[in-house]
DNA sequence: CATGAATGAGACTTCATTCAT
DNA sequence: CATGAATGAAGTCTCATTCAT
């Protein structure tokens, strides 16, 4: 009866977190973590700005909150691919086209995600250790299955953790790219290219469809 | 007579201003733009803060001369390569390889450029146009070279913006992982695996050495 | 019928006052009126912020009326020996000598007290009339017994104005030094000796007991 | 010729220290170090705000040297008399006295010192150890006096400490009563008063003058 | 061209107080 | 009477920029 009713005092509280965040992304991704005041953000999510201190101690742990749930938003959407049952090279021509929709449906969570791996991971002041995991993760999770791709003979005998890197780093910089000006169709259409890059070119040869 | 003999008080002015942008590049690498004040500049360079503005309008503007210096700077080194009269594949052997000598030497420049291409393109407030326009002449470039390569049948028939895109983008990364800490026998060794899994991968099958 | 049947109602209300001001004491004389914030008297007290402004006005007056109990208390403490029927040297001894007792079961009270007389009564913000008429009322019978004792021959021919306030003076700030690291028997021994220098200091020489 | 010619640069430097410093006692003094703002402080010395911050490090330390350059220069009033050549007795009549000058001359200093007292000590905050050190040097050296006069055979033979901590304490105590209202006359009537009562009453009764 | 004290707008943060539940 | 989320004025401090020397 408790965890489910959350006495709409609860609900609200939880409600209005998530306001104070949602306008905290839209703000942060469009002008950066240095050109957002908090008074910008108490303007945007329609409240004062002592409230914003009612849900996070500073400014500094807003931005980290943020990114935490941004990081786990991607991760949700592309772990449970990697930790499917199909064979590897389906998983990772998944894994390039979910991108796709990551995309369209998180064009703020992407611009943020790379101006943390921007700006903050460089300057050394990303002490967000739980974004830095998820995403330490899931790296080591593409290493993996590419591992395993291998040992099955599905792929070719490559350096895994170079692949690994390879793809995640065309990935985001394409996903970047094309932040700016998402046009679904040739979003596809690159991702489809990036796809035959990258997995074509691990196929053993008796598993391409194509040369 | 006006380009030679500039002497002492040009070239001290010259001098004066590399040491300005020796002490912000250190800086801004290390801290990042929004946590780097002028005072803290003016004390590296170990100059007065008024002497800064003699040389630059702003610090936005002090700042966008350093990137365009360090952009010109990474060009001057991998332009070169691109242009020679070797083979294609020779020549993006090299392309990759240079990232050695390029990482190894200009570790505060790659922070920064990453940096730039991070927080500022992003939040659109990288009005850095030349730059930029750098950064996209080597993009061009290294896709006429893939093109060429093709067209040479020395390559396979791929996608050349986004092969380009996949290298630049993994040879990015891989730089900015490696400048944390930087050794480099490690980072010869890494690129000499992306050369492989790109060069290697796009090569024609009676052109592989390897398998 | 009325101060008799309060029952339940009326009494939490009083005991929830007193609870309060319990937390407050203990707040205020430890950090200081600036130091501590309202929230932070809702938390010790185990009460809701708003529930204070049940029962106080506003900080201040929470504050004032906190100066004026303790200012009372003393005035219990200490007015009953001045007022009894002893001779006026017995009734300055025990005077000095109660200043223990006062000491031992109010330190917090103590630092309350000079934290009003120090900041709060130089500040001119200590508009704390109540108060500062108590202390006025002991301070005027404290002159009353010496000019009492006087005339009764029991004491020299002093001023009494200053002896009273050398008195005060001198009993306050051993209160407040003793209040750092109170020690029962140290405390008594001191005001012994503060009793010995002030009243047999003012004894007629036939009515000392030794010199 | 550097310690002497301080290039007008450094003495302006020290005496916009020193302005600041006076529009701090004056408006600390009046208000309480909680009750004035930097603000306040840049309005009244006539500067920026950012000025006091080339000075200070923060409103704390501002405050912290503001006590101590008050507490040296009280110190500098008295310590010559009781490390004098006279006879215990004069010295210790020159130092009640001089504290007509002390309050005619610092009422400001007066109230701040004891507001320091007061409010600081009280709640620990007082960390200014070297205000806290030159009050407990005075009050040793106001003991030894009391000492040496009775080794001298001039004083009775009374408790160092306690008749040191009366004396202290009824001065500071009265001179801050004094600075409410201050009226020379008034102010010496009294001193001379608290003389006769600290002094005669300590001397050995060959030494007084009248009874 | 060199200097650095002065400036003040603006950032982050706190907290007394209110009010709807 | 109890609550505590919401508020926004006010406070401390920073820093890009200027200007007189």
């Amino acid at each position: 009866m408790d965890n489910m009713t959350l006495t709409r005092k609860e609900k609200e509280k939880i409600r209005h977190r998530s306001e104070i965040l949602k306008a905290s992304l839209k703000l942060f991704s469009e002008k950066g973590f240095h050109n957002v005041s908090m008074q910008d953000i108490a303007a945007q999510a329609e409240f004062g700005v002592g409230t914003l201190y009612n849900f996070f101690q500073s400014k500094e742990q807003l931005f980290t909150e943020l990114l935490n749930d941004c990081a786990e938003r991607i991760y949700q959407m592309l772990w449970p691919i990697l930790e499917g049952k199909e064979r590897e090279d389906i998983k990772l021509r998944t894994f390039i086209r979910r991108h796709s929709r990551l995309a369209e449906e998180n064009i703020e969570f992407i611009k943020l995600y790379v101006s943390e791996h921007g700006d903050l991971t460089v300057s050394g002041k990303c002490e967000d250790e739980q974004a830095n995991e998820i995403k330490a993760t899931l790296h080591r999770k593409l290493e993996d299955t590419i591992k395993s791709g291998i040992s099955g003979k599905i792929f070719r005998s490559v350096d895994t953790r170079i692949t690994a890197l390879a793809l995640a780093a065309s990935l985001q910089s394409f996903i970047l790219e094309s932040s700016k000006d998402f046009i679904k169709a040739k979003v596809e259409e690159d991702l489809a290219k990036i796809e035959h890059l990258f997995i074509d070119g691990l196929l053993m040869p008796e598993n391409r469809s194509n040369g």
